[in-house]
DNA sequence: GCGGATTAAGTCGCTCTACTAACAAACGTG
DNA sequence: CACGTTTGTTAGTAGAGCGACTTAATCCGC
């Protein structure tokens, strides 16, 4: 009750304040955040000295060591030598961050046919790389399938696996819990909780397109609100406001893909009409193109990427973000769509809003949903995100 | 490292995991922690036993009652004497929180020629309440007008007042800097400082809709993924997101006024066509049903919910929303209106988004912001929300 | 060439925090 | 009336970070 004006964003963002029902927190929770607090830096900034770590995160040198001193025994970080250059003072020895030393395993579950997964550094490097065949697979099936993966992928790492981090289709709570995935017939499923007791290692499990945001956020460098829409068979969205990803009153933020954007426009798979899916995924990007030339490949392609604007239009003015990012097919998205689609978006919002909006694709292609999988892990593991 | 499945949600809330840049935490943060959730914990379920304290927050009795007897000491709780009813074993003393030994000073800058301002308990309830013609006082002026405005509420509070909590338009940082308010010709001000300086006490500025939203959500009782939409001379948005309210890459989060919602629309006071401003707002709506009968009117009102569910389909969506709130002139709004704008939300969007889906009145009619100028305060000075 | 300034890192003792264990008080129950 | 149960308090303990001091290694100016 000082005179002074305290921060609301770090009160509520470092004690938790600002929720209903939050956990206690001891001592000991503090020392794991300022541990975190450090690898997070080195994670980011590269080696550091141990003072320059204590300036950055405003903890004491003695407090820095000790600190550093236990992750070096962890293995986790390495002592690299003086920093080269000339200056005044004793010369500092770099800490730097072993990203080598310790590996992930990931799984991107987003293809229904394919299951594909990797073992990668913490620095997102992929080791090994591997895939299977669902083959119609679905339920317990799959379960024991995706299980039998993992293992494969873990014997084929090659340093100690800190965690397995998975993205999936359909709503999947913070506890990994899928809540519902039609497609693989998983309904109310504790998928972290059963793989992480049948593979002895923590599991995370999210979905693939909150799984996508966080890659591009921690591997991808995108800003601390943004949205990644991922288009594939259908179209989906995570959503990272305020450097947090988003869940949902019901966990089930980012289903995009059936908003009504046409008036009575063309019938869907869920039943309705004129989704954002009907337009955007990409097999009805490929049929709209079918058989046109150039020019008219673009006009279809732009049709479709002012649906996509005035569609996201709202979400990009309610949450004032400051990149979309597109994750699918370049060749389908990364031309007339994504113009037509930023024109658009300019056009709809305020400008204070579109001006510092960028509309880009997705950094890290392919991999997005495999290097998320493993931002999953390393967030869990060592608060790095 | 352990082999244990960590739940994402608490690590990144409680100890701020999930942001490029996080605060240290110490020790007595810790306690201030705790402390918040012990208050926390009795404002929202009334009179509760120490016993039942420790068994709320997962701490022990111990430090349950270390912490209760500062509470005691500073006023901000009470003993209430024993727990009635017949149970076996030593009967528990009741503790409650005091709601009415501190105050809270709020004002609602909200209205173009009003400032409104009351003295509120920490329930939230108005003990003074007052209002100054702002006389086309803007810049400046209007700071010292403030100033004035609140060292007489200061002076009419009864009991030690906390803090003061500002309500104001436009774009405000989390530190209460007003970064661009047009009608105020405000541009980067540091109003909280500002206030807080030559006021002697704790000053949290917000925007007005954000302030709307957080009164809802601590008073009145709303979910923790929600919308609050306030109509009066232009449209705006408070936006909470998984307990957490939504600022935005630029701090302009909730900006839902000038999305274009209709094409080819009405010009907008901003320049463009189309706004959901020339819509929503009351002077809109009032033109709109200006000199028509009952039932023409309510088919004009149920016009413009359809557009505004047609706009909020997207954001429902894409945060999984489970409330949206209306804030505004009842008689416009809720009625043809919201019903309109309900059925269009649950036709536009996925079912498992839709039925999750309420769209109903603020709760606390005019005072919403007022209100949630004092959760500012409280959040900031006790941890509440 | 040499002392002083400067910066980096380690050591010691202190305070703060919450915990466990044990205990006294007050109540129902058999 | 003895016993179990629940509440709240009293020590004593372990962990966390910090301030003050010390040691170490470099540059700079005379």
């Amino acid at each position: 009750m000082s005179a002074t004006t305290t921060t609301p964003r770090e009160s509520r963002r470092a004690l938790g304040a600002g929720l209903r029902a939050t956990a206690k927190v001891l001592p000991e929770h503090a020392r794991a955040h300022n541990r975190a607090l450090l690898l997070q830096h080195l994670f980011h900034a590269g080696p550091t000295s141990r003072a320059d770590l204590a300036r950055a995160t405003a903890l004491t040198r003695v407090t820095v060591s000790d600190l550093v001193s236990v992750l070096l025994a962890e293995g986790l970080v390495e002592e690299l030598g003086v920093r080269p250059g000339r200056r005044v003072g004793k010369p500092a020895t770099l800490v730097g961050m072993r990203t080598d030393a310790y590996q992930v395993v990931a799984v991107d579950l987003s293809d229904e046919a394919v299951v594909r997964g990797a073992v990668l550094t913490l620095a997102g490097e992929v080791v090994v790389r591997r895939s299977l065949a669902v083959d119609e697979r679905s339920g317990d099936d799959l379960v024991d399938l995706l299980t039998r993966f993992a293992r494969r992928l873990l014997s084929a790492a090659t340093r100690p696996v800190i965690g397995v981090g998975v993205g999936s289709p359909g709503v999947v709570d913070p506890w990994g819990r899928v809540v519902e995935a039609p497609n693989r017939a998983w309904s109310d499923l504790p998928l972290a909780a059963l793989l992480s007791e049948r593979l002895g290692l923590p599991v995370q499990v999210a979905n693939d397109a909150d799984t996508a945001a966080l890659g591009e956020y921690t591997y991808g460098g995108a800003a601390g609100s943004m949205l990644v829409l991922t288009v594939g068979q259908g179209v989906g969205a995570g959503i990272v406001v305020d450097g947090a990803r988003v869940h949902g009153a019901g966990d089930a933020a980012g289903e995009l893909g059936h908003v009504t954007v046409v008036d009575d426009g063309e019938p869907c798979a869920c039943g309705r009409r004129g989704c954002l899916e009907t337009v955007l995924s990409a097999p009805a990007l490929r049929r709209a193109v079918a058989g046109l030339d150039a020019a008219e490949a673009d006009a279809a392609l732009a049709a479709a990427g002012r649906v996509l604007g005035a569609a996201l239009a709202p979400v990009v003015s309610a949450l004032n973000l400051a990149e979309v990012l597109l994750c699918g097919p370049p060749e389908l998205l990364d031309g007339a769509l994504r113009r037509a689609a930023t024109d658009t978006l300019r056009e709809r919002t305020m400008p204070a809003v579109g001006a510092g909006l960028r509309l880009r694709m997705a950094a890290l292609g392919g991999d997005v949903v495999l290097a998320g999988a493993a931002v999953l892990v390393l967030a869990a593991q060592l608060g790095i995100s």
